[in-house]
DNA sequence: ATTAACGGTGCAACCGGTTGTACAACCATG
DNA sequence: CATGGTTGTACAACCGGTTGCACCGTTAAT
């Protein structure tokens, strides 16, 4: 077919071709009313011709924007990743920015080697606004986009953290979660509850279980939280250890969905009935929540529309609008488990 | 402290500062011969004291690069680093830009959507250099990236693919990684093999039981060939029903170290020995491989390897090496389970 | 003393777009 | 017919860097 275009068409070639100058075929091609119709159709033909898109560079220096948003992760991307609620965080901000011409990317930055690179960028300002994933960590990297006055929204909630009048924050509220769960407990009538959270210096842990304890108060004593980790088996090694320990429950608040199937697979395994016996609460609505067997009752933590609405923000403070924080709300999905 | 500087320092201020002209100024912070050791100093002082870094649109237009480079995935997210193999692949690519000043950046395009931006981020110019991880599909971009000459990368192996003499391609030999894993077998003395291997359309598998077939020739029958997905579970249940049809098995050749150890922990439930009774090889290394019990013998994909050199030939295409095609050599790690 | 060679520097053009402003052509109005 | 207001276009400056080339002041060679 054709050959590789080595070189890309300018705005000069088009501007030759339609007969006009380069500054009446920019006008043109950006739908400025200065200019004719008679003359825009000339030049948008004469555009298609020469198949001609702007160049990124040139248009990038005139305009001061690259029009690239950058994701930052600060931890491991197979860590991000392995819990695919996230990638429906991704898809919320690809979403968002699909109707605009921005476009997102994913900056890792948990080595830091990766982290130099990235603030070299910033500095740079290779990218119009960051996102960041999990703003707990690489706080120095804040501090230079804080400096750089580049446009930033953290998704998470950081305990008064230094940086909340200058970048914008989005995150759903746990606590209000962690109350809903309980609350559903409460009203089925459960008594003796047990909680199996993420690991405890985890941000989100420490707001549910305030929300579970808002509501439950000295019902929840500190012996019947356990601390692990976010996965299945992690679920299923805790139950194991409280029917061992003979612990008698009615109901298990979960930190995860994929906790909570390892849960019920314990008490399945044991002849508990969930949730005739034994009353069982998720987190997040992941997808296999309601694939299981009891179809799990869950909290749903709105990801995608976190991801849009940090999307939306970030367009916005690149137009000059302030830094806002935003809360998302949680969501009671009922279903069988309780 | 400082106030937020919104507005960048430029080159003219630094020279100014210095009191050279611009070009000096910038001969002096790019290092040229040109340039006195003494000016140079004074000018990188005074581009210290007002913190100036080059920005990155002006430096592009006029050098013709972004300093970015692509990683294009063309699948979820989610899927791709739910195998956490992969994140040692990006690594690799990090790691072998971190002496460069390029940025690798991760460009999702598994909606249309997300491949139309790309796409004209791709038209733009705004990457000097794309990887694509998974050239499998989304050939459509592949056909833009052709068109425009932007350098590409391929990871993976494509039959007999258009696009040979124009992008580098990096792989694995994944047939060699099966020969090595049978050949270890037939050394073993095994004769009853069974491979357990992932989905029948994936490449990497086609090519792997290739390998196998190339050792074991006839005493690997179609009946014995399992296809099927790359967890553990899939393993297991595999295991469960090779044993529930009574098939004889003395070695067990997996698709994956995941594969493997579902396997593994199929045979231990029904009460044999691995591997005393039954010789059980991995493939990929996976971090579990090594602290499993019995320690996972298997072949390791050198996948962080395969990153840096597919990196390092992005880095040469964009100054101008032609298209290289590079096949990486697996490597058998002896461990206890053969 | 004249000139060639050379190291160091600045002017100005350039990369590829966008945009403020001047200007020409046209119309309607007094 | 002169005037003023539109409308459509082009010139030129600008964004923030890099770079070819001319120029200057030394020093060394003739």
């Amino acid at each position: 077919m054709t050959q590789p275009a080595r070189t890309a068409p300018t705005l000069a070639e088009v501007a030759e071709a339609a007969g006009v100058s380069r500054s009446t075929a920019s006008r043109a091609l950006n739908d400025s009313p200065r200019i004719s119709e008679e003359t825009k159709k000339r030049v948008r033909a004469a555009a298609k011709e020469v198949n001609f898109v702007p160049n990124a560079r040139g248009r990038a220096l005139a305009v001061g924007r690259t029009e690239i948003i950058a994701v930052l992760v600060t931890e491991p991307l197979s860590e991000l990743f392995s819990d695919p609620t996230y990638s429906e965080f991704l898809s919320g901000i690809t979403e968002e920015l699909s109707e605009s011409s921005y476009l997102p990317v994913i900056l890792q930055a948990s080595s830091s080697h990766e982290r130099n690179r990235a603030r070299e960028h910033f500095e740079r300002r290779s990218f119009d606004a960051v996102i960041d994933v999990s703003p707990y960590k690489g706080s120095e990297l804040l501090e230079v986009l804080r400096e750089l006055g580049v446009p930033t929204v953290l998704c998470g909630q950081l305990e008064g953290h230094p940086y909340r009048d200058v970048f914008s924050t989005v995150y759903s509220d746990d606590e209000e979660g962690g109350r809903f769960a309980a609350l559903a407990m409460k009203d089925r009538g459960r008594k003796d509850i047990v909680a199996v959270l993420g690991p405890q210096d985890n941000p989100a842990v420490v707001d549910r279980l305030r929300g579970y304890r808002a509501i439950l108060g000295e019902s929840l004593p500190d012996e019947n939280v356990i601390y692990t980790g976010w996965s299945s088996g992690d679920g299923y090694q805790a139950t194991r250890q409280l029917l061992a320990r003979a612990i008698h429950a009615d109901g298990v608040l979960c930190g995860s969905d994929r906790i909570a199937t390892g849960v019920i697979a314990a008490f399945n395994e044991a002849g508990i009935s969930v949730p005739k016996d034994v009353s069982v609460v998720g987190f997040d609505d992941h997808e296999v929540a309601a694939r299981i067997v009891p179809a799990l009752t869950t909290i749903r933590q709105p990801l995608r529309e976190e991801g849009r609405m940090a999307a939306g923000i970030a367009l916005d403070m690149i137009n000059g609008a302030a830094p806002t924080t935003t809360v998302m709300h949680m969501q009671l999905v009922q279903r069988d488990s309780l």
